[in-house]
DNA sequence: AGCACGCCGACT
DNA sequence: GTCGGCGTGCTC
């Protein structure tokens, strides 16, 4: 943003001599040793609410509660609720004088004229700036997130306010630019209820929506831009969270193009941690209204919230992998509520969780009519994974023969995208015959083999299924394998060897190809968008096996969202675009691709996750950890009490770690065998089974009883 | 988690 | 009489 640049420098003259003195230190670099603050010990303290509450900066859960520091006199002005603070934490009293414990960073959340501490209140360290960063909205904001997912204040109080840049802080934010008027509908007028949602937007009131964006490269990111403009122009803020910095970047770029600068902000890690504070400052001090970003930017504190927008939330980088793991689904959706935002879940699959949101009747569908529908979607046809065709090249990069022509002749148009698999990206047993994952008969977990020829175990509930029959065909065997995916794709360049061939995906991922012929291998979630706007002339999905195959409670979600992410990125039928999808066609997941049909998909899974009572249409928790420590807090919860028609399923053994994964909270360090416990509960009783659980890890926490266990609430790959 | 406090045994 | 083992419990 170009605002960064347009910012005055400080001003040091108002500054007292002893605050100069940090500032210097604070921007000379961080290995100058930190100034010590005095110890206040006989000073003065302030006249008026002498006593600041204080939330101490560590994670623990047992510790997670308020602590009442004396305000010094000195501090009075500055020490205001919201701003940082250092205090000494964690020393007792020797000599009736207080030593020692380490100064901690923390932030007032009030100040007061008296404390419910019998003890004598050590005074405040220091008021790290003056800046009220963590206000009571997102106080209150980051206390249900903690509770809702059993993980401690501060924890998630780290991951909404971002770590203090002194420059920034120091310069003054842009002031604050009237509100835009009101964009024309766009895009929107494609949807029968596009206008009525944005005049909802502009009358200030609340709608929540489940989009089904149409297919094409790109209007879905204007309409977003639309939908947060249109808010803006209402007097209310707007924002909105994508899954990565490209999407972001997209959004962010339609709004300028539709609002100019200085109206917004782009709140990605890519912008490099002082523009981002910078950016975050303006957000937070009113200055600008609208922020675009990832995940991260859930937490922004706009101003008079007026619509929470997310982007594909099905897709994985919308949950936070650092404790206690919120998605940024649930923490939008929960704004939109406190702060009577509307509500905009777009994408082009549908999640079951967005499926349920319509169903509850908690949002209503945003989608086009089938005619629109079926007038910009390509052409989708199946083709059979052993129907490979006869040209040699071809065959040995395991093409099916449709696959073949169709990549053969849309080469003539124009740039051609296959989609393989991800590595690592292996399924588990399903029935050889019609493919149905094999699941447990007790409670329909993921059936796994320790090895060959061993017995079948399932991953939930670790009951062994000797005999397993496939419910849906009656078939007896089983398959575990993917064909080498990624050899398929260096072998596909020899197949076309006229045509350039270029790869997206892991570490190289393309933003954008040129529109002109070429083949695009991309791994699902990578794929880059043909410039020029016209879209790829031809798409082959060859991961559908790999994607269909997993017993993931997601697998069809997921395959049809990444072919329908892929396909969007093709050309309307009517210009020839085509798309293959190597899978068998019988599938739901494949029908539903055929008839672009993913929010009727979604709510045939929601239906049948209801009668099989998984999530979302019951809550669960995983725990997970040291096999002592699983079985103690599950003990430790049962006392603590467990909601009614609880449920706990294993534990069992975690599998290994993949090397290379990068290990999150809740993976076992390298070489311990953890185990893992399900807790499933009905719909309703999750925030009665969160408190319990952490209720439980206080406990046992406070009491030092062993190893600890990991908690973790909606856990993604329950199998 | 740190870290101090305290209660009991072994030492100068 | 005093030092220090580590078990117990608090952190404003």
């Amino acid at each position: 943003m170009s605002r960064d640049d347009e910012q005055r420098g400080e001003q040091a003259g108002a500054q007292p001599p002893e605050q100069l003195a940090l500032i210097r230190e604070t921007v000379r670099g961080r290995k100058a040793p930190k100034a010590k603050p005095r110890t206040w010990r006989g000073a003065d303290m302030a006249a008026r609410l002498p006593v600041a509450r204080v939330l101490v900066d560590k994670g623990l859960v047992h510790l997670d509660r308020y602590f009442d520091y004396a305000v010094p006199a000195a501090m009075d002005e500055e020490a205001q609720p919201g701003v940082r603070v250092r205090v000494r934490f964690g020393a007792g009293e020797r000599e009736g004088r207080r030593e020692g414990g380490g100064l901690i960073n923390g932030f007032i959340v009030e100040r007061r004229a008296d404390s419910d501490f019998t003890g004598r209140l050590a005074p405040l360290a220091q008021v790290l700036s003056p800046e009220p960063v963590l206000t009571p909205e997102l106080l209150q904001l980051c206390r249900s997130v903690a509770d809702r997912y059993a993980g401690s204040l501060a924890d998630v109080v780290q991951l909404a306010v971002p770590p203090r840049r002194a420059k920034p802080e120091k310069q003054p934010s842009p002031r604050p630019l009237p509100a835009p008027s009101a964009p024309a509908p766009g895009g929107w007028a494609r949807y029968p209820q596009g206008p009525a949602f944005l005049q909802a937007l502009a009358d200030k009131s609340a709608p929540r929506a489940v989009w089904t964006a149409l297919p094409g490269p790109g209007g879905w990111a204007d309409e977003l831009a639309r939908a947060m403009a249109t808010t803006l122009a209402a007097g209310r803020g707007a924002l909105a969270v994508l899954p990565d910095g490209k999407a972001a970047a997209r959004v962010d770029a339609a709004l300028t193009a539709l609002l100019g600068e200085g109206r917004h902000v782009l709140l990605t890690a890519e912008a490099g941690p002082e523009p981002r504070y910078r950016r975050w400052l303006a957000v937070s001090r009113g200055a600008v209204r609208a922020v675009v970003g990832t995940r991260a930017a859930m937490f922004a504190p706009v101003r008079r919230l007026g619509l929470a927008a997310i982007w594909e939330d099905g897709d994985a980088s919308h949950s936070e992998d650092r404790a206690p793991q919120p998605h940024a689904r649930e923490v939008l959706l929960q704004r939109a509520v406190t702060e009577q935002a509307a509500f905009l879940l777009g994408a082009h699959g549908c999640t079951v969780e967005a499926a349920q949101l319509v169903d509850s009747g908690f949002a209503l569908p945003l989608a086009a009519d089938r005619e629109t529908v079926r007038a910009v979607m390509p052409r989708v046809r199946t083709a059979a994974e052993g129907d490979e065709a006869r040209d040699p090249a071809a065959r040995s990069a395991r093409l099916p023969s449709l696959a073949w022509r169709t990549a053969r002749d849309a080469l003539e148009r124009g740039p051609v995208l296959v989609q393989v698999p991800r590595r690592g990206y292996v399924p588990r047993l399903v029935c050889e015959r019609c493919r149905e994952p094999a699941r447990c008969t007790h409670c329909a977990g993921p059936l796994e083999a320790a090895g060959e020829g061993t017995v079948l175990r399932c991953g939930w509930c670790a009951r062994e299924t000797p005999a397993w029959r496939c419910p849906m065909c009656g078939g007896i065997r089983l398959r575990g394998s993917v064909f080498g995916a990624r050899r398929t794709a260096e072998e596909l360049g020899r197949a076309f060897p006229a045509v350039p061939v270029r790869t997206s995906g892991g570490e190289h991922v393309l933003g954008s190809v040129p529109g002109r012929p070429s083949l695009i291998v991309a791994t699902p979630g990578a794929e880059p968008v043909p410039e020029g706007g016209e879209g790829y002339a031809a798409a082959l999905l060859l991961d559908g096996w790999a994607l269909l195959g997993r017993p993931d409670l997601r697998a069809g979600e997921e395959a049809l969202r990444r072919w329908l992410g892929a396909a969007s990125l093709v050309r309307p039928q009517g210009e020839g675009g085509t798309v293959i999808v190597v899978a068998d066609e019988t599938m739901r997941p494949v029908q539903a691709l055929i008839r672009w049909d993913p929010a009727g998909h979604a709510m045939r899974e929601l239906a049948e996750r209801s009668e099989l009572g998984f999530p979302p249409v019951s809550r669960m928790a995983a725990v997970t950890g040291p096999p002592e420590a699983v079985a103690a807090l599950i003990a430790a919860a049962r006392e603590a009490g467990l909601p009614e028609h609880a449920q706990v399923l294993g534990p069992v053994p975690l599998p290994v770690l993949e090397p290379g994964r990068p290990r999150g909270p809740g993976d076992p360090p390298p070489g311990e065998q953890w185990e893992r416990a399900l807790v499933r509960v009905p719909r309703g009783s999750g925030a009665a089974l969160a408190a319990t659980l952490k209720t439980a890890q206080v406990g046992r926490l406070t009491r030092r009883e062993g190893p600890v266990a990991h908690i973790r609430v909606d856990p993604l790959d329950i199998g």
